[in-house]
DNA sequence: CTCTTATTGTAACGATGTTGCAATATTAAT
DNA sequence: ATTAATATTGCAACATCGTTACAATAAGAG
């Protein structure tokens, strides 16, 4: 059971630090590495959120995104969003903390807090 | 391209409204409503929406839930969360409003919100 | 170099949601 | 009540995203 280093991981690796904390799909890595199967693709990202080095969150259009983010290079737990520039199209790992204040006997297991919105870099 | 008044749009309002502040599947509201074919559902749940009569959140897992919420008669656009038990697997459109601090120069035209955990029914 | 087995590619499947089109049913007009 | 216009439905077929089975390949330990 332990694990190989392999080039798909490596390079499947490479293309989501590249991305920074920016999030990528899994058909937006299939198109950057052509070498590699869909199946592949999808089974090695499922390798590394099982080891912890990247996160996946659902989109609100039930796409999952892949993110290796610069930030987040050790685990952590913090409540943090996402945010996609509906103009760029960028999907981005924000580090701001989110207050969640749950009801009296709620507790919370895990988050996906998804955010559309205009980016500061497209805002004029 | 007036709207009409028809058997599966009473049907499927009524399943939802049943369900209170508590989500459906498409899936489930199939199951419930045998006479009505998929993509009968599909369409009547899009004009739903389209009239702003319900709302459609994407769940961790993928897929959407659609919620006639009772909190939510009067349309409202504050930025609340939808929590779903992983014990008894209810997913429930809460009231609270979650703070958002976004960074300079970013604006939010839409959110999904979405937490599991445990309920307080289920925590004992 | 050899052996074990983790990893890969192919093919095929499954679940969720969508589109085209002819048939049906609702609503307004007569 | 009849009729006409067209919104809505059901069927079939498709599209996308992700998963599973299994035989072939390759990493890495000895």
């Amino acid at each position: 059971m332990k694990k190989r280093q392999t080039k798909s991981k490596k390079a499947i690796l490479e293309c989501l630090q590249k991305a920074g904390n920016y999030g990528l799909r899994a058909d937006i890595i299939e198109s950057q590495l052509p070498n590699f199967d869909r199946v592949t693709i999808y089974r090695v990202l499922q390798s590394f959120i099982d080891d912890g080095i990247i996160h996946k969150v659902i989109s609100d259009n039930g796409k999952f995104y892949y993110f290796k983010c610069l930030k987040c290079e050790e685990v952590h737990y913090h409540h943090h969003y996402h945010f996609k520039c509906s103009i760029c199209g960028k999907v981005e790992c924000m580090e701001d903390e989110m207050e969640v204040k749950t009801p009296l006997g709620y507790s919370i297991e895990n988050v996906n807090f998804w955010i559309t919105g205009v980016c500061s870099n497209c805002k004029k």
